[in-house]
RNA sequence: GGGUCGCUAGCUCAGCGGUAGAGCAUCCGGCUUUUAACCGGACGGUCCUGAGUUCGAAUCUCAGGCGACCCA
């Protein structure tokens, strides 16, 4: 390996010796290769096409046959062949000082970035091409690309090598694009209904809005601990109390847990807060602004994931989580008429492992529907009315104080959305952060803490308002046919390698 | 945290107690319509690390590292 790039170091510098770069300073590209296929694919074979063009990418193949060669070439758009004709290519070298189809042959390697002039030619075995007038080195690879044919398979250097994953896998090219087209329809999709995106701060003195631990860092002038926030909940609430009635931000929440093929340290999260709605209109939001974004991005409206079929063009099913627990497992939590002790014997008699945290009755059904139910919803499903206890940032029904207006979006087993009614009685708020509080200070490291200001915005006064979360990478995930989040992620979180080797 | 599997050439993998292998890539030679081009030759290794068993370990045992998947 130190021997190939010798080599290719070699290469380049033969390159200079001849008065060429072997780094480029810049290339006019004319045409794209996908447009070209688009424009030229209906020739017939053998036919050519007085059309020039000049095109860059990254030398995929070489096929090489002597006095004629064949190279393909991909652009971000696609690939496209270069028919290499030595009598074309040297037909000027004595007129201009141009690099020769000898030099075609020896310096460029695969990997290397070429720009190419030329015209259309579709081949006689059919294969559209550029027919080559001159070339020029853009850039010289000095390593070599990962198998052609087998690709990278080894997925830990899919991760950690992205760049190489990009190159030699294209489906992982096309997540990425997909990923950042749903982004940018998000984005549309709400500014074209005039939400606003509001940046909140990532760096908080306290990080509150959700139930996770945070990652903790250290502002150098302040000597303070700083946190990176894990939810935008409570800065774009402030938004509306100042006046702001749709705001929406989309981007990085950091919680400091585990690491799974559903979970990343660090995810993307659109939150969507609309003043004089309730969780009712935000479930109608979600299924719409999903329903158009799965359409827009997958053409159909029922997709494949992971060899299950999902239908999301039907009406979503909208459940209690009492109902699903029942329709699940059998267990009425009506009927134990607040007897914790009965239910928790009920509960596990059907095996559901409970921690010392699961001391109320609503947490011991949110229990049972995590590890009973969640899994089984493949079809996108509502959730609604969680248990007050588990919700502490949602408004209760006006009928029972136990029950929040509140839902979660279940798709293949997975939560994908979590939305409320907003609790806005700065007085109920109050109380439910100094309880959340005592839990902590009882050690329960996920529970939220009293924010101060949040409270005295409240009580400034903020309207009725519906807020949602999405989480983005799971989303994709569906979209995109991917099992792990870290292949919707360019750049998951990996532990550091011990052993960097040098190369 | 528990279990299962994996780690051998740049890439993809075989070998599973007796000289370290193949295909692709690389290098040399041949070739004017190939497309996983082809043909001939050459180069390429801390077999993840460490300890042990053995006359002999990539292979067996133990410990560790890293990863994947499943479970909690």
């Amino acid at each position: 390996m130190s021997e190939i790039k010798e080599a290719r170091l070699q290469k380049a510098s033969s390159l200079v010796n001849k008065g060429f770069a072997s780094y480029a300073q810049s290339f006019k590209v004319s045409h794209t290769t996908s447009f070209l296929i688009q424009k030229f694919d209906h020739l017939e074979n053998g036919q050519e096409e007085e059309f020039s063009v000049s095109i860059a990418g990254r030398v995929l193949a070489k096929r090489v046959m002597g006095k004629i060669a064949f190279f393909t070439i991909s652009d971000q758009e696609g690939q496209i062949q270069l028919y290499l004709d030595k009598r074309i290519i040297n037909f000027n070298l004595e007129k201009q000082k141009l690099l020769s189809f000898e030099d075609l042959k020896e310096i460029v390697d695969i990997g290397d970035w070429i720009g190419v002039y030329g015209t259309i030619k579709k081949t006689n075995k059919g294969e559209l091409s550029i027919k080559v007038e001159k070339w020029e080195m853009l850039s010289k690879s000095l390593q070599p690309l990962p198998d052609k044919w087998h690709g990278l398979t080894d997925i830990e250097k899919r991760y950690r090598q992205r760049y190489l994953d990009l190159i030699v896998n294209p489906h992982s090219k096309n997540v990425f694009k997909t990923r950042a087209k749903c982004i940018s329809f998000i984005r549309k999709w709400l500014d074209n209904r005039n939400f606003l995106e509001i940046e909140t701060p990532i760096l908080q003195s306290e990080a509150g809005g959700a139930e996770a631990r945070p990652f903790i860092t250290h502002h150098n002038t302040l000597d303070i601990p700083l946190y990176l926030r894990i939810a935008t909940e409570l800065h774009l609430k402030r938004m509306v109390v100042g006046g702001f009635e749709k705001v929406y931000e989309l981007g990085r929440i950091f919680r400091n847990e585990g690491i799974s093929t559903r979970h990343n340290p660090e995810f993307t999260s659109v939150e969507i807060y609309e003043a004089y709605s309730d969780y009712v209109d935000m479930m109608n939001l979600t299924e719409e602004l999903i329903k158009d974004i799965v359409a827009d991005a997958c053409g159909s409206l029922t997709i494949n994931y992971q060899n299950k079929e999902i239908d999301f063009s039907k009406p979503w099913s909208r459940i209690s989580m009492k109902a699903i627990v029942k329709k699940y497992t059998g267990i009425d939590f009506d009927s134990f008429s607040g007897d914790f002790l009965a239910a928790k014997q009920a509960v596990k008699n059907i095996n559901v492992d409970c921690s010392n945290k699961v001391n109320t009755m609503g947490r011991l059904l949110n229990e049972v529907f995590e590890q009973k139910v969640e899994s089984k919803l493949i079809e996108p499903t509502f959730i609604i009315d969680y248990p007050v206890e588990i919700s502490p940032l949602a408004r209760p029904h006006h009928d029972n104080k136990e029950i929040v207006q509140r839902f979660e979006l279940f798709i293949v087993g997975r939560e994908l959305a979590n939305a409320f009614s907003e609790l806005i009685d700065p007085v109920d708020q109050r109380e439910r952060m100094q309880l959340q509080q005592s839990l902590r200070d009882e050690g329960d490291l996920e529970a939220h803490c009293i924010d101060e200001d949040f409270l005295n915005a409240l009580e400034i006064g903020m309207p009725p308002t519906g807020g949602l979360g999405i989480g983005i990478d799971r989303l994709i995930m569906l979209i995109t046919n991917s099992a792990s989040i870290r292949d919707v992620i360019p750049f998951p979180l990996l532990k550091p390698e011990i052993t960097y080797k040098k190369s």
